[in-house]
DNA sequence: TAAATCTACGTAGTTAACTACATATATACA
DNA sequence: TGTATATATGTAGTTAACTACGTAGATTTA
């Protein structure tokens, strides 16, 4: 075992992102042999909006949990792609309403299969005694009730 | 809920990297809130230096799980702090090995009751139901057994 | 109804990891 | 022992998210 394993909890972060990169690493992969030209990173933005078409930018963002500068540069991608397009909002000047185009309609279709096949194959990998993505669910929760930053302030040495 | 909370498996590493930011940022603030200049990324070379002194840069990309550039740029960061010191190994020429300086050692000593904090802040947050340390666990145990890719790839339509 | 504030979107620059490639030294083998 | 291969380190450029800041239009309020 290497130090860091023996950190535990102190290391959490980087473990969390070690898994996270390997994952998206292999989604790549496996969206490459079903011969489908599609990035893991969109996968939030073109199920969201294939579910909830016409979201603005900002709407999407919080939709996706994401900030909304990394929500634009994901579009800018897929407008390049001609998979998302978008008009404006006849209400409110400010909005760009956001949409499918029928490339995109298309290939989610296409990619039914592909995300059936990933689902279960992550599933198969999470169903493990203590159950990843429940974890996650569970820690998301208690962050939000009370965040690390929060847990650790009451140990502060006073001044 | 959102729609990609409710895509579970599929936006998975996502969610690992958000949560790995939301750590990683709270870490930060709680350095910074014990008044400790350090950075929640530095971590695992400063731990592991402490623990294993003398490692070369390869060694000790491997220890912490790192690709080695990536422990390059950190150990540079570390040098210009005066935490961490090298020196050319006399029976390689080729190998750097690696050491805290003093500061380094009493950086440390300093940190040691802010790592007890922060650790027992993270086993409270992870210890629900499913504990998300060991789903991490068990997952990247499940990986290396057999990768997300290799349990996608039989699925593949034969061509 | 004019001014102040808020909201939606966009740009620029940062961060923390990565891969690909280059070079120098060490080791193995013909 | 000279050549091929492997190993240790380093550099350059990429990626996928972020924060800070700016602007224009919408809404609230004095």
């Amino acid at each position: 075992m290497n130090v860091i394993d023996a950190s535990g909890a102190l290391a959490i972060s980087t473990r969390l992102q070690r898994l996270a990169d390997l994952l998206r690493k292999d989604g790549q992969m496996i969206y490459k042999a079903f011969g489908i030209d599609f990035e893991p990173k969109w996968f939030p933005v073109i199920y969201t909006l294939f579910h909830k078409p016409g979201l603005g930018v900002v709407e999407l963002a919080n939709e996706i949990g994401y900030a909304h500068p990394s929500t634009i540069s994901l579009l800018k991608e897929l407008e390049n792609e001609k998979l998302i397009r978008s008009k404006k909002d006849r209400h409110d000047e400010r909005k760009r309403l956001l949409f499918l185009t029928s490339k995109g309609e298309e290939l989610v279709q296409e990619m039914r299969p592909v995300w059936t096949v990933m689902s279960d194959a992550i599933l198969e990998l999470t169903n493990t005694t203590n159950n990843l993505l429940k974890a996650i669910a569970e820690t998301e929760a208690g962050f939000r009730g009370k965040s690390f930053f929060e847990r650790a302030k009451p140990h502060l040495p006073r001044k």
